[in-house]
DNA sequence: CGTTAGTTTGAGGCAGATCAACTTTGGTGG
DNA sequence: CCACCAAAGTTGATCTGCCTCAAACTAACG
C-alpha cells in the first residue's frame, strides 16, 4: 500500500520533511532491523526495494510483505507496540526516510491525522495476508505461483524476482517454482530473458491460474 | 484481541452504550454478515463466539479468526473501505452490540480516541495472521493441530471445538485431525470426553509441538 | 428414540518435497 | 576484455506426508 495513493500531498511532504536528517542508504543484503528488535521508528521509502522476511526454526525463509517507493514499513510493531516478529531485508538499494514517531503516543501527539492511514494500511495488509493463508489451503502450487509471480511483477516489474523468492512469498520449493516457470514458458504465457522473467499474456496467465489445470 | 485488554473502562463504557439500541441476540450458526457485502458498522461481542470464514473458490473453508466476549470485529473491512472478505458465523449463541461507527470518519468525528485501539488489534491480528501463514509452509500438520488446540482451548475453554474448525483454522484435513488427537491420547498428553478434547498436560503438549515427532 | 452431524479407521494415491548432479548466469578482479 | 567463480537455475529420480475416498460408528439434540 503506497502512502502516495491514500496520503494527500500536503501529509505526505509533512511527514516526508518531519526528519529528513535521518535519511540513508541501505545496499543490497543489508538489513534495517530484524526479528526479535525492540522498534523505534517507522520507515518510509523514498526510492528502492525492502522484503520482510521471517525464519522458522527449521531454517525456512518466507517473505510476508513486500514494500517499494513510498511504503512504509516497521509500522506494525510499533503501532502493537511489540517487538518485530520478522527481518527488514533490503533487496535493492534502497534511500529511507526513518521517520519521527518512536511510540504510536508520538504519532497520537504530532501528527494525529496520519492514525487513520496507517489504520487503512494495516487492514489492507490484513487482508492480503489472510487472503494468502487461504490460498495456501485451498489452491495448487502452480496457481499460488501464477498469482505471486503477477503481484511481485506488476508492482515491481523492474526487480529481478529469483525463483527462491517467488516460492518464499507462496509457500513453494525452489524447484518447483522452476518447474511451473518452465511449463508456462512452453504454454507462451511467459518467457525467461537470462534469470528475468517476462510476462508475455497478463490476463491468460490470471486465468490459467483460476482454472489451474496442471 | 479483547477490547478489555487494551481499552480503559471509561473508554468501554463510552463504546458499549454509544448504541445499546442496537443491541442484538445470535444464535449459532446463523451469519452476521457475508464474504462481499459492504461494511456499515463494528460489532462488539457481549457475550458469545464469533469465526470469521472465509470460502475459497473450491468450497474449501478457512476459519480466518475468533472472536470471544469483549472482541469487536467487522473493524478490518470498515477501515479498509473494503468489502468483507469473509463471513462472520455465530458459533454459539452470542450477544452483539452494533457500534454506532459506520465509516473512518466517523470514527474520527465522535471518538477519536478509539482509533489508537483499533489500530493495535490491527496490527496484532495481523502478526498472527502472518505467523500462521508462516507456519503453514514449514511445520507438519501435527505441530499446526497442537498449536491451534492449545489457541483455540486456551482462550474459548467452554466451546466445543470440532476436528472440522480445528482443521480449517490451521489447514489440516477433519481426518488428519482425528488422526493427530488420537496419537495424542495415546501419548496421554490429550482426553476426549465425548466430543469434547480436555488437554491433560498443556506444558508437554506445547513442547510437543515444538518438537514434532511425528 | 430416531435422526443428523460429527468422529473414527483403513486403504490407496499423488502433489510436491527432497536429494543429487549438472548447467547457466552475471558480477568481479586480474 | 576475458577468466573465474559463486550464486542461481535446471532436471531427473525418489520419497513421503497428507489428502482423498469410503464405510462404519457414535454422540447429541429435539
Amino acid at each position: 500500500m503506497s502512502l502516495r495513493d491514500i496520503v494527500d500531498e500536503k501529509l505526505y511532504k509533512k511527514l516526508a520533511s518531519c526528519s529528513l536528517a535521518q535519511q540513508r542508504t541501505y545496499e543490497a543484503g543489508e538489513f534495517i532491523y530484524r526479528e526479535g528488535e525492540k522498534p523505534e521508528n517507522i520507515f518510509l521509502i523514498v526510492d528502492g526495494l525492502v522484503g520482510l522476511v521471517n525464519m522458522s526454526m527449521g531454517g525456512q525463509e518466507t517473505l510476508l510483505r513486500v514494500f517499494g517507493n513510498d511504503y512504509i514499513f516497521g509500522h506494525r510493531s510499533l503501532i502493537a507496540q511489540e517487538n518485530y516478529h520478522a527481518s527488514a531485508l533490503v533487496l535493492r538499494k534502497t534511500n529511507v526516510i526513518t521517520l519521527c514517531f518512536h511510540s504510536p503516543q508520538d504519532i497520537i501527539d504530532n501528527m494525529p491525522e496520519f492514525f487513520p492511514y496507517i489504520s487503512m494500511i494495516l487492514a489492507k495488509e490484513l487482508k492480503y495476508a489472510e487472503q494468502r493463508f487461504s490460498d495456501l489451503t485451498s489452491k495448487k502450487v502452480t496457481s499460488r505461483i501464477i498469482e505471486s509471480l503477477l503481484f511481485l511483477k506488476s508492482r515491481y516489474p523492474d526487480y529481478k524476482w529469483t525463483r527462491r523468492e517467488i516460492g518464499e512469498f507462496c509457500g513453494a520449493q525452489t524447484e518447483t517454482v522452476t518447474r511451473a516457470l518452465t511449463k508456462l514458458e512452453k504454454e507462451g504465457l511467459i518467457e525467461k530473458k537470462g534469470r528475468d522473467i517476462l510476462i508475455v499474456d497478463e490476463q491468460a496467465l490470471f486465468c490459467r491460474a483460476e482454472n489451474c489445470i496442471d
